[in-house]
DNA sequence: TCTATCCATTTGAACGTTCATATGTAAGAC
DNA sequence: GTCTTACATATGAACGTTCAAATGGATAGA
């Protein structure tokens, strides 16, 4: 009744007397074929390819002194809230490492004194080669953790003031994102554009709301009484854009600072018997899983997270293999994804591009 | 100028060394500390502290033949799009295998061919102990493969049909979580209690619907011309919604098959002018991160995702620590968590809870 | 024919740990 | 005082791999 068990994996061994040969040309063959003669490598990898042959990970691990795993976080909110990006940008870290022979593991941590804790135990197993971080604050105690100990990292979120210590890091410039997100508004037509942003103290909230500014004071736009700040949230980006529509001159259009934001401008402004996309445009940031799914579908600021996650990974394995490697810090451009919120031209069909 | 590079890893030699003992007698004091007479233990305990020693992983591994390692696949939605629950069941499942000792390792695949291929490697590097899926569908592959190579593992996701092997798996009553939701809304006095469901084929979907159904019948409340169906989305629910409003005989309360239709729901009922909470009643399923950023706050079937998490550790662990382990199957069932848009008693204040 | 050179392949060692077993030492029984 | 027993600690081996260096055989030069 019992199936039989499964075969134990082939190891070294096993595949140098199925060719003929001993254990180390088989490493070589692996590692170093070209010491090899051409017709003991094709029986060799032949052996390798019958018998189904992979290096056991754990004995190159121990012999290299390396784990081809980079640790990452996981938090429990799973990034801010609803607008969380955290998930993607996840699968392509995996994906980008998976492309250069590396794996990521996760650790739970809540805060960052937990997220430290969960650093040095991994680190002094010997459980990882480094480490990619996700999100950064003012006084962010993780970086100089890591950096004090020569553990390879990069940082996707800038350091937000000076440090005595340098590292690699990544971040997307959310001035430029909301600068465009104005930009791309005014061109539609639009004069009045109101801006809801997070309340004033979260820095990349702040970046946001500086970009706003910067491109209605290159356009010439009016922002006085169009600025309103709350907490992140769908039924939040009504009330605040329910209170400025109300107005005697109402915003034609909104430039938010998440999706979620947005979501719930939207909702404001067909609460009020406006269509959104043809009356008042609406542009949100993240480009979230949500945008795609209101109606009209929201255009919103994208970040190119799968770029970011191969360059994080690229970073770190700078890093790795070469610890006084050169520190590297880029902020890259974020894109305005048009959608119906924002162009009529998108309107119908409703699209989910 | 260049700071002195970080000491190496104290290895078992060294705490010896610093304990005066054998490397042996520090793998005792580890690993069997009944063996050691107690001033030796502590001696040694001591030196492993100040040395600040932990065994490396990589060793262990090699000799134990284990990796402490279980397996998880990332996808490139998180989920099934907006209410996705899988980050939060990642957090829960990290936390859970790190309270055993186990670390979760993340893979990429889109597709489960690409699962399969990804199975594959890991198993054959023996880079993994067991894996955990997420999520199951008809004639899924992925169980067949693992269960036929004796690889441990345990499917959050119920089989949906007959298989000619066993294993492990728990599942969310989602019969019971619409069942209790239409339960609930019917408690507060209601009648007329449409569904909004997705199409008819997913097996998830059609679940959910029946439980409605189930209800329904028990209750002997009407559902003709109260159910309607559609792509899941937040406008999606608006239309379907709006639909039902807009009858000679309208719906006062919305059972949903996920919470972005139940948000879409919301929008359609406020967009009649009527309040949600206090006219017209809705739920959603998932309690996903949507449910408390909308305002009134949502009320949703919640998955006890961390219960889940934790049992899926417990017995893919089971698995690994004994192949022959008894195959354990188990139904959970979901709770109706009651905010206000279901509940007028819970509209003000608007709480998260 | 003998030695030097080169190349393919093999032997030896090491990575750091844990398991199995052997050694040594102190206490108890005769 | 010797022998046994029990217990604490030490030695040997193994997990599976890769790196460094040694071996062996063929080829070419003298």
């Amino acid at each position: 009744m019992d199936r039989e068990p499964s075969p134990p994996r082939p190891t070294i061994k096993a595949v140098a007397k199925h060719a003929q040969v001993s254990y180390q040309t088989v490493s070589n063959a692996l590692n170093a074929p070209e010491r090899l003669r051409p017709d003991t490598l094709a029986r060799v990898l032949r052996a390798v390819d019958e018998l189904g042959y992979r290096p056991t990970q754990a004995a190159r691990n121990l012999r290299l002194q390396t784990t081809r795993l980079i640790g990452f976080r996981s938090t429990r909110s799973g990034g801010r809230g609803i607008g969380a990006i955290e998930d993607r940008f996840l699968y392509a870290l995996t994906s980008a490492a998976r492309d250069r022979g590396y794996g990521v593991i996760l650790f739970a941590a809540d805060g960052d004194e937990d997220e430290i804790a969960m650093f040095e135990d991994l680190v002094s197993r010997g459980a990882v080669d480094g480490f990619v971080l996700f999100g950064s604050h003012r006084h962010d105690p993780r970086t100089a953790w890591l950096a004090e100990r020569d553990v390879p990292f990069v940082s996707f979120g800038r350091p937000w003031e000076q440090t005595a210590f340098e590292y690699s890091w990544l971040d997307v410039d959310g001035h430029a994102g909301t600068l465009a997100a104005t930009q791309h508004l005014a061109e539609q037509g639009h004069r009045r554009i109101a801006f809801i942003g997070w309340p004033e103290g979260s820095e990349v909230g702040d970046d946001r709301y500086a970009g706003y500014l910067a491109a209605a004071a290159e356009l010439g736009l009016p922002t006085r009484g169009l600025t309103v700040r709350g907490l992140d949230g769908i039924g939040a980006g009504t009330q605040l854009a329910a209170g400025l529509l109300a107005k005697a001159h109402p915003p034609t259009a909104f430039v938010c600072v998440s999706d979620a934001m947005a979501v719930g401008v939207m909702h404001a402004v067909e609460h009020r018997g406006l269509a959104v996309g043809r009356d008042v445009a609406v542009i949100g940031f993240d480009d979230s899983p949500l945008a795609t799914v209101v109606q009209p579908a929201l255009s919103s600021v994208r970040q190119p997270l799968e770029s970011i996650a191969r360059r994080c990974v690229d970073l770190v394995l700078d890093r790795i293999d070469d610890p006084r490697s050169a520190v590297t810090t880029s902020v890259v451009e974020p894109t305005v994804i048009a959608r119906g919120s924002s162009n009529p031209s998108h309107l119908s069909p409703p699209d989910g591009a």
